[in-house]
DNA sequence: CGGAACATTGAGCACATTCAACCGAGGTGG
DNA sequence: CCACCTCGGTTGAATGTGCTCAATGTTCCG
């Protein structure tokens, strides 16, 4: 609750996701006008950001950090329905209730736009709602390759590609040595990876140590993976070796 | 291939989804240039109307019919990823290559745009782009929803939690009695069930077969469903009693 | 040192799958 | 007209994957 000091003011020129947001398309006049809504807060790992059904005050950016998008039943079945990396939008405008509850998985900032000023700029600016429509695309196409790992992939498969994404986002930020070798670490828990993919802590935990086994990848600590061979990695996942995950 | 009889035009101030789909938005100026670009195209059940991979020639709309939007492994396993209902959108702007199967589940009639044209059009009146985000969004809630139904929940769950998804469609066109029972007819075969939830076709087969025992539905026929008991239904789709599905 | 949070591993079980037989309706051809 | 086929659907028996319950391990921190 205690707004930490971490909530300094950046000049949107200089946002580290100022080129993937929301707002990539601004011109320097919209972006002016963004920056006159616009509020940082910072979270820690664990806190809830919003809880589902209360009233969205704000929508925004996550700057730094990672959270995720949970929905829970009532004997406390939890699926999660979005990870949401640094340049990911939350928020839906146009609804004043939250549909899913926001956690944050890591230590978070999020760039705030309080909601009403944030939706009358997007209906006067075309390039906000341009930008927000294709990151809403992405995200459906993210969604749906999700709903095909959910339904029909093994336990094995799940967990594989699960790490698939996780390396290939990172060999973004990395994008040198991808064929032989990539090395990252886990942002998640395995109960959060477990919620991700419909399955238990244990199974979680039992898949990695039989990849692990199998040599599909090494373990440095719990979180640390080392994958000496991706395409070994994305055939375990059962994708077809050129095409796989968008996003 | 041949393009029956039924494609004939329609002045989109008379089509049935006129209020509904992308073109809802839009003034009779906008229309009129929609009018320029559209074409209709009927196809039959079992059709494919688009291939994954393809060239995307056109986007459009489901004027009357149902299609569904799939997902194949290479070894054959297939997930559904959406089922397009009368006034939804087919295609994205912007991309070259289809990205899903596109197969028509029921006879249909689509509506359709060419895309180049169509993506000048948006980038050029700001009606139709917002009422594309707003039904993308709405997509992306479904399959949300969709996320936690594969992931999480039982057999008897997912089977409780379609019917109770196309009894609540039916309901938005004959709204009257709700609350004491509902009839409608399933548009979907075992099979087409099994690969929306993520199950088999057997599965589905038996946990139908167990909802009529157990008096939570009615059967005449295979498809023709009676739900004595809407509350009862929704309690066995494991949704809290108020809540439950968006779209 | 003790406790908490996260993770691993084992044993037994249950639910959904697999494989297979069978049913009923509708369509076609001899 | 009936035999035959296909298609969609139902049901049974055996199997197995992933879950449940439970004990144990590891790391970190007060």
């Amino acid at each position: 609750m205690n707004a930490p000091a971490a909530a300094q003011m950046i000049r949107c020129s200089d946002c580290p996701i100022r080129h993937r947001a929301v707002c990539a398309r601004c011109d320097s006049d919209e972006l002016e006008q963004l920056e006159q809504i616009k509020y940082y807060r910072s979270f820690e790992a664990g806190q809830t950001i919003i809880w589902s059904g209360d009233r969205m005050e704000f929508v925004g950016s996550v700057v730094s950090g990672i959270a995720s998008l949970t929905q829970t039943m009532e004997d406390g079945r939890t699926q999660m329905v979005g990870l949401l990396l640094p340049s990911d939008f939350v928020g839906r405008p146009g609804r004043d209730s939250a549909a899913y509850d926001v956690v944050a998985t890591t230590d978070i900032m999020m760039c705030c736009f309080r909601r009403k000023p944030f939706e009358q700029l997007m209906a006067e600016t075309p390039h906000v709602a341009h930008r927000l429509l294709e990151m809403t695309l992405d995200e459906l196409d993210a969604a749906r390759e999700w709903m095909l790992v959910l339904g029909r992939k093994t336990a094995r498969e799940k967990i594989a590609s699960l790490l698939g994404i996780i390396a290939r986002r990172n060999s973004v930020m990395a994008p040198s040595e991808f064929r032989d070798g990539i090395v990252f670490d886990l942002p998640l828990t395995r109960e959060a990876m477990a919620d991700y993919l419909g399955l238990t802590l244990e199974t979680v935990s039992r898949q990695i140590s039989a990849l692990k086994r199998d040599g599909v990848i090494r373990l440095q600590g719990k979180r640390h993976v080392t994958v000496p061979d991706m395409a070994r990695l994305m055939d375990e996942a059962g994708d077809d070796g050129d095409g796989g995950f968008p996003l």
